[in-house]
DNA sequence: CCGTACCTACCTGACGCACGGTAGGTGCCC
DNA sequence: GGGCACCTACCGTGCGTCAGGTAGGTACGG
């Protein structure tokens, strides 16, 4: 709580602030108002808004990445492994309503400054990573078709999300999701 | 081209630049450089940014669903009906790497007056309802059965067009949606 | 056929606010 | 007394919005 340092605060609003708002909806005046000092003092931590969301999504990545790899240690199978990945996104949502963070800057890329964008890719390319890891035990496919399949759940599921989003309803998502293993894409 | 009325080059425009940038980066000062008048008259045509946001999803929404309807009506068969459906998807990502209207909002949700956000949510009913008509004919399953499956689609689609979108590279887009059909998700 | 009334299609100029960012200070702890 | 962690004060820019004006056109009563 309070053992948390001011550089950190910072990070934990503004990412909140961007999984609900956006990249344009982050002020810095609001948030130094909700950490509690004056806006001035945020560039004393970083120096634009550029780089403090850079910092923000390299972190989300981070420990996402170090999350899900856990979920793949505790592994029993590949379909309960799958359900924990999409509860991700879903749980998200149900935080306000916000969108997972790299998937709204992904959205906006066209107004994001060229280092914001770069961490959007990587966020892309470790979820697929990742994905791909799930996919490969079961499959006897060459690897670019799991490669392949793997950028399409990651797309799917975070389209789901994206749609949940946009009419506030989180049933939205779980509907979707249910239909996709219906349907196979998602094992 | 010149025939146009001032009200329809102000629509046109706008709608280019939410589609690239979002609704949070429309200027109504760019917006007028376009167009070539000031930005104050703007306000002789639309009163606010929402309501000229929400006049240009509505007529995109209209004009989307009369052309589905003529390629429902020139239907071959389902696999060419979707092929039509996703290549619009894609047409769109060509054109300067926008993003379809809605979906675009649907992301921005959080930020945007009321009178958006329904127009946003009748966008991906329209889209479903459409869906749900390529469907059905091919399959004996339950209407809240169809339903989900367009539902799925839609948002399968959407989120491919997203993280094509985030990379700026359509390769992703049409890669995503090849696995889709391979998965039996899309017809 | 003139004049008044009213319309459309813009314009100018300003309002108040919020934005990201900068320069230079202040207090306090080691 | 040095430097860390902030502060106050301000800059320039851009924003949506508004009040009020004007040039040109149309409609119509007398």
């Amino acid at each position: 709580m309070s053992g948390d340092t001011m550089r950190d605060r910072i990070m934990e609003a503004a990412r909140l602030t961007v999984q609900d708002l956006g990249y344009s909806g982050l002020s810095f005046r609001e948030l130094a108002k909700t950490v509690g000092i004056k806006s001035a003092s945020i560039h004393y931590y970083f120096p634009t808004k550029g780089a403090l969301v850079e910092a923000i999504v390299r972190r989300y990545i981070d420990r996402y990445e170090r999350y899900l790899d856990e979920v793949l240690n505790d592994a029993t199978d590949r379909t309960t492994v799958m359900r924990r990945y999409t509860d991700v996104f879903r749980d998200t949502l149900l935080n306000g309503n916000r969108m997972c963070l790299a998937g709204m800057l992904a959205a906006e890329r066209n107004d994001l400054p060229a280092e914001v964008r770069t961490e959007v890719v990587r966020w892309g390319e470790m979820n697929e990573r990742w994905i791909a890891r799930v996919l490969v035990p079961g499959e006897g496919d060459a690897p670019e078709e799991i490669r392949r399949r793997a950028k399409a759940i990651f797309a799917a599921v975070s389209g789901a999300q994206m749609i949940a989003h946009g009419r506030d309803e989180v049933a939205h998502y779980t509907d979707v999701i249910a239909a996709y293993r219906e349907s196979g894409l998602i094992p």
